[in-house]
DNA sequence: GCAGGCACTGTTAGCGCTAACAATTGCGTA
DNA sequence: TACGCAATTGTTAGCGCTAACAGTGCCTGC
């Protein structure tokens, strides 16, 4: 009662003298050094639990220059895609024993990204992660100098930031070849924004495998992402004649189009297959329930994570690298066999 | 080219000696100290420009004691009102300078909360916003014995932190009394996990508005949020005689019971209306597109950080105060007239 | 019996910054 | 002419921690 009139928290140097030793060796017992006197760390121990001392992070980080904490800059975390994969990234940052701090983008154009690198970089940040799908948010990595790492995801392909993302085009692919093995004779598809490398992805991989099984390609409709769009893209495949399999880049947009199908009756699976990407929680409850591509975001968290910290933590930067996350796709009943009606 | 053979980067004594002051008078250059000719803050910025000086937070945080950082926890961000509450946190934070550390939960124990609030202030974060939902959560505030301000988003009503929420209770009642302004009898309710605060605003302002128009109250259903609980909801739902309108806790699990409805043939809204709450992106191209409520998260994020740092920077706790913002009823599609064959 | 080595602990010197105080200058006024 | 005061700048002393080095015993081997 008479011992603690400050009511400052505690520092070292008051547990190091209620233990009876010197702050180092308080450091010491903090670091796990070797060399401390089992008792001796059991009175240490003792003595900060007694005092409910908590080191300084700042003075540690003054020191030491690691703070600890990575960085995380993100699009719109509003979005399914971003929430998730900045989740998954901060769960596997945390379990590392890093703290997160975060910038999340209203818009994602090259300056505001370096802006918020830079922001970053100044709060002393060990390591970033940048969440840029978008070409240009990929290409102002490239010309980025700071001298913390950096990992790009569901961005790279570029420069020597080494990158993680999911395997986009293989995705579409899996999802072609199963609405072909339904008996369609091509598949329509409506792209994300043109600039987003996420959507390129998924529309090379829906070229490829209806070139690669010999069927015409029809020209790509875009959209923005939005269900607004998807709703847009919907009214106007609507009058193509012969139409029998959409594919939709995303979720969101494929329901808006499920939508403007079902104004315009027209049925889904029986005259249209609809398939999307993502496999956001309430594809499954959709009308019908959605046939789409899933994407192991906690996997992409993890990766990200793990690059990132090998090269925080040996201080050396082994250039361009890469890791892909295989897509799966979710089969349900907005995908069925092409209508016998057409082969007639 | 000579000068630069260090390549650490540089410190103030750096830019001290480049524009031939001391190392204070850059200090109060970048602190925006009165008193410093005009003359020698021109010659200090321009050697900071001319070093790309960036000044060390961790040092300045371990003497002012202020890091300049707040921290968030919680409750899974991939959901999206704890996605957008987060997002509006964030960008208030930044738009006044402050850096966001953010804690996402899996689990939202009492436990969990008070680890991550302990994991934050270990950092040094000059305060914390929590976004406490549940009520177990908002109960471990209450014990909480840490030395930085906090305030609790969606989680108040007891203890004396500092809460901001939206009108939930407000928010139902709009909704009910819409539903009966349609000519409906009553409205069922399917509730969110009664553990929820939001769940209870909700059912409370349901039940109130009935109670208030003099209308029988039905037993309430129980979901957990996810579109299943909410299909689960609607398949029991469909057996009960005389149903016209439901009001759902949420959106996603409207979609659930939408889906249940169409399985079964039910029409909304020609036989049952049906509304939720939150108004997610997807709420508009629902089949049928869904009447519910809008909650502005925005403005939820931008009050708690308004409040946060106005006892951040006083160093005062005025102890509880609530701050609600008000609810805005959507109207849509799924909600309409009471069917007049249930009269005869 | 003593050099050499090992295990353990203490001492010293900063990390880069800001707060507090000291010193200097220039000016107005008695 | 000299004094007081304000404006401006410099000097000093830490913030709380870790790294590097410097002891202090004690044991080993010859």
């Amino acid at each position: 009662m008479s011992s603690n009139e400050v009511r400052r928290p505690p520092v070292m140097a008051d547990v190091a003298q209620l233990a009876g030793v010197s702050h180092q060796t308080v450091s010491r017992v903090l670091n796990d050094h070797p060399n401390v006197r089992g008792e001796t760390r059991d009175r240490v121990l003792a003595a900060i639990d007694d005092l409910g001392y908590r080191r300084n992070l700042a003075a540690r980080a003054l020191v030491t220059r690691h703070s600890r904490t990575l960085g995380v800059v993100s699009f719109d975390t509003t979005l399914y895609g971003p929430a998730s994969t900045v989740y998954g990234i901060e769960q596997a940052a945390r379990a590392a024993g890093y703290f997160i701090s975060i910038v999340s983008l209203k818009t994602l154009t090259a300056e505001r990204v370096v802006e918020a690198v830079e922001f970053l970089s100044d709060q002393g940040v060990d390591g970033i992660v940048v969440v840029a799908p978008q070409r240009s948010a990929a290409r102002a990595l490239a010309g980025l100098s700071t001298h913390v790492p950096v990992v790009a995801v569901e961005g790279g392909q570029g420069g020597d930031t080494p990158a993680v993302s999911v395997d986009q085009a293989d995705g579409a692919r899996q999802l072609v070849e199963h609405l072909l093995g339904l008996g369609h004779e091509t598949v329509w598809h409506v792209a994300g924004p043109t600039d987003w490398l996420e959507a390129e992805g998924r529309l090379d991989g829906w070229r490829k495998a209806l070139t690669a099984a010999g069927r015409p390609v029809p020209d790509p409709l875009v959209g923005d992402w939005s269900p607004r769009s998807g709703y847009d893209a919907g009214r106007r495949l609507a009058e193509v004649p012969g139409l029998t399999a959409v594919f939709v880049a995303n979720d969101q947009m494929a329901l808006g189009l499920l939508r403007a199908f079902t104004e315009l009756r027209i049925q889904v699976p029986g005259q249209v297959s609809v398939a999307g990407f993502d496999d956001i929680p309430e594809a499954e409850f959709f009308n019908p329930p959605l046939t789409t591509v899933q994407q192991d975001f906690g996997e992409v968290g993890r990766r990200s994570i793990e690059i990132l910290l090998r090269r925080v933590e040996s201080g050396e930067d082994p250039g361009y690298e890469q890791s892909v996350v295989p897509a799966r796709l979710v089969i349900r009943d907005s995908s069925g066999r092409a209508a016998r009606a057409k082969q007639n």
